[in-house]
DNA sequence: TAAAATATGGTACATTCGTTCTATAAAAGA
DNA sequence: TCTTTTATAGAACGAATGTACCATATTTTA
């Protein structure tokens, strides 16, 4: 068999339709498809097209011109905002559970604010992440993790103290460093094993 | 004449196309809009598409099938980067001649976080935002205007100081209050003849 | 190597569907 | 009222297009 995935007739036609759709606004015929793909028969289309459908990758309705519809999302992504985050709140983790269509509120947001990532939303209440810059009412953009690079933003719990806080993280030996993301204002220490990472910051959005 | 934009015929059948689409995901065809508008001509629907693309409500390429699209937006907008806005920069106001296409760069975002106003897009260079809770780099949603209602964030221009900066605006009698968005931070005084409105914040966003 | 699965080609039918032609009615402007 | 514009109606032509049938090649599996 040809290549897998890669550059086989069908992979091709599927990269074809893809680039149809954004540019005409509407599908490709079986004969577009022939022509801009290089195949000499409807037949092997039509075959391709089978397949492609079998497997997922794209929509039809019978005997409906252009009615070819791919299974890729758009550019842009809905995601739930979970809950709400607050000083003293622990952040809701999202597991497959909770996950598919019960979050109560969704927030639209173009794909390439957060790549590939799997993220979700919190809705901030009070004050108390103002010195991350981050306001009562502003939404952030959470990737979870529980490890985090130096300098990340991250969404740490404190145990001894009992509360979430918003923080740029740096990891020492013997210490952990949390900076706010105002430079103004200093940085607070803590023990390696008062601090549990609950997640990335990947983006903050406000309406006003 | 009919009702001039509402119930018409021709109402109708963009609100049908527009429905058809967001069901279907391609466009209905003319036999589709007749059966869906109760209209019992092909040529009037034809007709009325031909007004509709003639006011350049819709597009379609001539005898391709399930080609209409609306010229609606999608849910998301794309806002033009104007430039960068630092302390001391006055901001670029928009006019109908530098903003067609000409913009460096644009910025896709949900359409309900702006509604149906003009909007556009600055950069933040450093930090003389901060108390405002606005940091280096984030890109800020600005609506033009020369007049806020009070308590509105606003971009305002200090003649004497001769710079810009982000504030909540309170306007009184004999002076104008201009508050940070940090609660935290005091609010400083103006004489009214010193500030001048140069826009509506309207969003904040963040990418980290 | 034989058989089965997968892929490619050629052709043609039947429907779907954009378009056009003509006629008539209703509304607006003069 | 007469004319022009706008809207509705019926029918039909012909091109666009999904689909089916058959044959053949290529690759995989046994």
């Amino acid at each position: 068999m040809r290549k897998p995935g890669l550059n086989s007739t069908r992979e091709n036609i599927l990269q074809y339709i893809h680039g149809f759709i954004d540019e005409r606004g509407y599908s490709p015929t079986v004969r577009d498809i022939l022509k801009g793909c290089d195949i000499s028969s409807t037949a092997v289309v039509q075959y391709h097209l089978d397949v492609l459908e079998k497997e997922g990758r794209i929509h039809r309705d019978p005997e409906i011109f252009r009615s070819i519809r791919l299974s890729l999302k758009k550019n842009t992504v809905l995601i739930p905002i979970l809950g709400t985050i607050a000083a003293g709140t622990p952040i809701p983790v999202p597991n497959s559970d909770n996950w598919s269509g019960q979050a109560t509120e969704t927030l639209e947001i173009p794909q390439d604010m957060i790549g590939n990532k799997s993220v979700f939303a919190l809705r901030v209440k009070g004050q108390s992440m103002i010195d991350a810059l981050i306001d009562d009412g502003d939404i952030v953009l959470m990737e979870s993790a529980d490890t985090a690079e130096n300098g990340e933003m991250v969404a740490v719990w404190l145990k001894d103290s009992e509360e979430v806080t918003l923080k740029r993280i740096y990891i020492e030996t013997d210490r952990v460093l949390l900076k706010p993301a105002n430079q103004t204002m200093k940085p607070i220490q803590q023990t390696r094993d008062n601090v549990e990472i609950q997640g990335k910051v990947v983006g903050v959005i406000r309406k006003l």
